[in-house]
DNA sequence: AACGGGATTAGAACTATTCTAAACTGTGAG
DNA sequence: CTCACAGTTTAGAATAGTTCTAATCCCGTT
């Protein structure tokens, strides 16, 4: 009962459809076809321009300004969040729940360190009229 | 024995001069007018764009690519650290020694959290071949 | 005072991202 | 099944922060 390709691809599909419809976000053929690239596997960071590359490569066609609005459609569903550790690019993360990062400058590679290992101790509390939203840490890393 | 405005207008700039010369840095005018706003008072977060509105505002005339020059050379001689926290903005810091951050997003502010009060526990090894740079802690707080 | 190399500058260039407005398409009503 | 329409996509223009270019300037030395 091996699967072909195409039925592999096509649970990817039917699957991404499920989670945008869920997320109440319209399964159009573009939605469609990222979702499928950035829920497969493992948890992944991209880029805009990485997953158009992506995208791209993989003989499909989405434009790099549905690709911009689609990671950050994603990210307000909740589905990405949105990594900051460069001044010029942004990243996003399909592993939404509590983790923090590696992150190797050098090739723009992030590496997650699950948030159950990793532990901030210390932390002041926030100037009057100030909430704490989240706590962002990064560990910046270098060859050898 | 007050000290009139110029007076002390020229200590700042005698004592910028002095900085300058110590990291091997030519004291320019410009040099030396950025370094007195930068490091006259208490610690500073800046941006290219604030520094070069505060220089302008108070009368005197530096190109705005002299402002982000400076802004590098003097982060290269160990005067300033770049503070990674908006992915479209860069933001400097006079402040170089070991501490973290509150950064209020919507108003583009840094707080200093001083790094003693601060500890991150339970960070893994690096993955083979990398080694730790340098840990940066973020706490994104919020109005109300 | 003159020189030489570093520094400054205006403006062009560049890059990541967002905007615009016209064409397209998923969906639900009929 | 078809139609209509709101939501979506898209090419290309626009924007914003930053860097680059190459001509001019000026600090420090002689
Ligand atoms: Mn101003
Ligand atoms: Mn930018
Ligand atoms: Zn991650
Ligand atoms: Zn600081």
């Amino acid at each position: 009962m091996g699967k072909t390709l195409r039925d592999s691809s096509k649970d990817a599909a039917a699957a991404a459809t499920l989670r945008l419809r869920h997320a109440g976000l319209r399964p159009t053929r573009q939605r469609v076809e990222l979702a499928s690239l950035l829920f497969k596997n493992c948890d992944r960071h991209v880029t805009a321009e990485s997953l158009h590359d992506e995208v791209t490569d993989a003989g499909l066609k989405v434009s790099l300004a549905t690709v911009y609005n689609t990671l950050h459609q994603f990210t307000e569903a909740g589905l990405l969040r949105q990594v900051i550790v460069d001044s010029a690019r942004s990243y996003f993360d399909t592993n939404t729940g509590d983790h923090q990062h590696f992150f190797l400058e050098s090739e723009g590679m992030l590496i997650d360190i699950p948030g159950e290992s990793i532990a901030v101790a210390g932390v002041p509390a926030p100037p009057p009229g100030l909430s704490v939203d989240r706590v962002d840490v990064v560990i910046r890393v270098k060859r050898a």
